[in-house]
DNA sequence: CTTGGAAAGTCAACAAGGCTGACGTAAAAC
DNA sequence: GTTTTACGTCAGCCTTGTTGACTTTCCAAG
């Protein structure tokens, strides 16, 4: 049991934000904000017989259009079986348009179709609805921490994924 | 689609933070964050043959012990089906005990054992120095935004829940 | 030109962890 | 004494993740 004791008593700054308690009560927001951060799409999803799977790929293709199969894959990480799964439905009900590619005729480019791109729009409305309430509830300096911090958070291959998706992809 | 303009143009402050763009990444940080909250402990519970819902059993064990079955499902938004499969290996493999109630003798109060504990400290240890570093990364005047935004995202009933564990509950 | 390997897709099987519905028991509440 | 509450359980279903095996397509190196 190596970190369980203060962890406090440390340089000159109050390193009070440090301890067990705070750190617990972090991973306790963490875990009550996502189920907020994923309830609205999730309801929209329902509707029309989908999951989370599909809302991530639709969000991923749309942040990234013309994409490939791989590229998706990794960003998504989970494996091609799973992704395929969800990637057919979307194709098969006319969401997503794969396409072949022209250097390379083995990689699919991925793109939403009209309609895909309206659910999309839909998706996302409701869930940058909710976070533009916490953003306005909290305030930009909150928000500039919010990013820092999760941004600390993440495995070094997704920081990867997140920084090169900056500012429209 | 109601809010896929800019959102700037409002009050005097600077609403940057409060444009698409920056919602969409916000959204993204979420997603690529989440991945690596869960990172660790996943490894660990996997060699116990346990997954993520048998953590969150645990952690609120922890946090609330002699909690009831009931409130443990309010704070895990889920069915006593879903919780009674997780809890009923827990208890088979003596991590956690449950109780009859004194007073109301139909509740169960379930506390960790000590096997059960060693477990969850384990768990704990790990999430919580992914946590550290990530605070201490980003620093206390972040961190302090960081939950404030991640309070505001919460639906109400679980940020009521979240609030009632408030310093060791 | 042939061949090795990468990219993509597919089939099968399985597991975790959600869900619903139905049913049973014990105890509390009315 | 009836109803409600708390809990447990059985059965079955869905989504979404996994592994393993196999095929097809195609680029690129030998």
């Amino acid at each position: 049991m190596p970190d369980s004791t203060p962890a406090a008593i440390h340089s000159g700054e109050s390193l009070l934000f440090l301890t067990d308690e705070q750190l617990r009560k972090g991973i306790e927001a963490m875990f009550f904000a996502y189920r907020g951060f994923t309830a609205d799409p999730d309801r929209i999803l329902e509707q029309y017989g989908y999951g989370r799977a599909h809302h991530r790929a639709m969000h991923f293709i749309h942040r990234v259009p013309g994409t490939t199969v791989n590229n998706l894959l990794s960003i998504l990480g989970v494996t091609k079986q799973s992704l395929n799964r969800v990637l057919r439905t979307l194709i098969e009900d006319g969401l997503v348009k794969s396409s072949v590619g022209n250097r390379d005729k083995r990689e699919r480019h991925l793109c939403l179709t009209e309609e895909g791109a309206a659910l999309e729009q839909q998706l996302s409305d409701a869930q940058r609805a909710r976070m533009r309430k916490a953003y306005r509830a909290a305030g930009p300096e909150a928000v500039a921490g919010f990013r820092q911090v999760l941004e600390a958070m993440m495995e070094p291959e997704m920081r990867a994924h997140f920084n090169r998706l900056k500012d429209g992809g």
